[in-house]
DNA sequence: TGTATTCGATCGAACGTTCGTTCGCCTTTT
DNA sequence: AAAAGGCGAACGAACGTTCGATCGAATACA
C-alpha cells in the first residue's frame, strides 16, 4: 500500500507508522531514504536536475526504479528534499557556532569558516543547492526561499553591524556587499576542491581577510 | 537542400555561399540566425538550458521547428554559439579597454567595470555563460574552457601585477583572489538587475573599491 | 503456540508525454 | 532551372510517473 501524501511539503511522503513503531523498523527505512537521497545528490550535483534521470537515481542507489517513488512523491520532491535538508543545517550550524560570539568581525570570520567547512564536507549537497535554485516550482520554492532568506538576514545583520561600527564611508551598500560575499561563497563549487591542494581553513581565512579588509578599507583594525 | 556540416564548432551550418553572394542576401541571413539565438538566450536565461525546448525557441523567434535546424545543427551547437559569441566579445571588449592602462590597479577597475557593464547590456546572454557552462559536451566544451581560461590570465595577470608591485603579504593566494572575484562577477545574475535601483558604474565601483581593498589591505593606496 | 491476515516494502512492466531531430515537400529568390 | 529558405508531419528515444503483483515480516486471532 503506497503511504499518503504529506501534510507539509518538506516531510518524505510515508505518514507517521500507524503500528507501534520500533526503532530498528525506522531506522531502516530513514537509511534507505538518505542512501537513495545521497546517490541523488551525487548525480545531480555532477550532472545537473535535469539530466539526472529516476532511472540513474535508482541504479545509483540500488532501487528500482519504482521504489522511488515509494519514498519520493516525485522528482521535484527529492530536489526539495536535498535543498531543504542542506540549508536547514547549514543555518542551524551556523547559528550554534556564533553563539558566545559577539564581536560582528569574528562573527563574520565564523560565518565564512563555517561556510567553507560546511562545503568541504558536502560538496555534492551544497554545488545543488547553489546551482539548482530555480528548479523548484510553488511551494517548494517558496519555502526553499524562505530559508535562504534567512541565511540572507543572518549574515547582513552581522555586516550592518560592522558596517555601524566601524565603517564610515557612507558609499558602502550593504546589501551588494552581501551579495558579494555570497557571490564568493556560492561560486566555491566551480573551482575549489578540498580534496587536494588548500585546505578548507586557509580559503577560508583568506576570503575572510580578503572580505574584511575589503569592508574596512582605511578604517583600521 | 540543407547545408553541409562546417568545419569549425564554433560556425553555424551555412556554407559559404556558392552563389555570388549579396549584401542583402548574407543579412538577411545573419539577421535570422541573430534572431533566433536572441530568442534561445532569453529563453536559456529564464528557463536553463534543458527546459528551454527547441519548439519554444521556434515559437520565440517566429520559426518553425524544423526551421531552426537550417540555421543549427542541433541545440548543443546553439547553445555553443551563445557561449563563444559571448565570452569572445566579452574579452575582446576588455582587452580594447585595457589599452593605454599601466596602472594594474586601475587594470582591475576596468576589468570590473567592463564585466559590469557588459552585464547590465547582456544580462540573459552572460548568465548563460555562467549557469550554464557544463551543459557543453566534447569539442564544444574545450572551446568554450579554451576562452574562459583566456579571460582567467588576462584577470590572474592583473592581479599578479598587483601582488608583484603593492603586496608583500606573503599569505596571498592569487589563485584564489582570482577566483572569489569571478565568484562576485558570475553570481550578479542572481540578484543584481540594472533596470531598477543600482546603476552599473555604482555597482561596479562598490566591487572594485571592495576587492581592491581587499587585496592591498594595509599596504596603502 | 500455530495459523491466517494484514501491511510495509519492493519490483517489472507499462503508459502517456515531451523531447531533439529528420524527411520530404513546398515557396521564394536568383 | 537551380538554389536558398522554410514548413508540416512524423520518428524514435528518453523521461517521469503509475499500476498491479509479489513477498517477507509483523500482527491478530484461534
Amino acid at each position: 500500500m503506497r503511504p499518503e501524501k504529506p501534510e507539509h511539503a518538506f516531510e518524505s511522503p510515508r505518514p507517521a507508522p500507524l503500528h507501534g513503531l520500533t526503532d530498528h523498523a525506522s531506522t531502516s527505512y530513514d537509511e534507505r531514504l538518505n542512501q537513495i537521497l545521497e546517490a541523488a545528490t551525487g548525480l545531480m550535483a555532477h550532472a545537473g536536475y535535469e539530466r539526472a534521470s529516476m532511472r540513474a537515481v535508482a541504479k545509483a542507489a540500488g532501487v528500482s526504479l519504482a521504489g522511488l517513488y515509494y519514498y519520493f512523491d516525485s522528482k521535484e520532491k527529492m530536489l526539495f528534499l536535498i535543498q531543504f535538508r542542506t540549508f536547514s543545517s547549514l543555518v542551524s550550524s551556523l547559528r550554534e557556532k556564533l553563539l558566545g560570539v559577539s564581536d560582528p568581525i569574528e562573527q563574520l570570520r565564523v560565518m565564512i569558516r563555517t561556510h567553507v567547512g560546511y562545503f568541504a564536507t558536502n560538496m555534492a549537497a551544497l554545488k545543488v543547492c547553489s546551482h539548482e535554485l530555480d528548479s523548484l516550482t510553488g511551494d517548494s520554492y517558496e519555502e526553499t526561499r524562505r530559508i535562504r532568506r534567512e541565511y540572507y538576514d543572518l549574515t547582513r545583520g552581522i555586516i550592518d553591524r560592522i558596517g555601524d561600527v566601524y565603517v564610515h564611508d557612507g558609499t558602502l551598500d550593504r546589501h551588494v556587499a552581501t551579495m558579494s560575499l555570497f557571490g564568493m561563497l556560492n561560486w566555491l563549487y566551480r573551482w575549489y576542491d578540498p580534496r587536494h591542494g588548500r585546505s578548507p581553513t586557509g580559503v577560508a581565512n583568506q576570503l575572510a581577510a580578503q572580505f574584511l579588509q575589503g569592508l574596512l578599507g582605511k578604517s583600521a583594525i
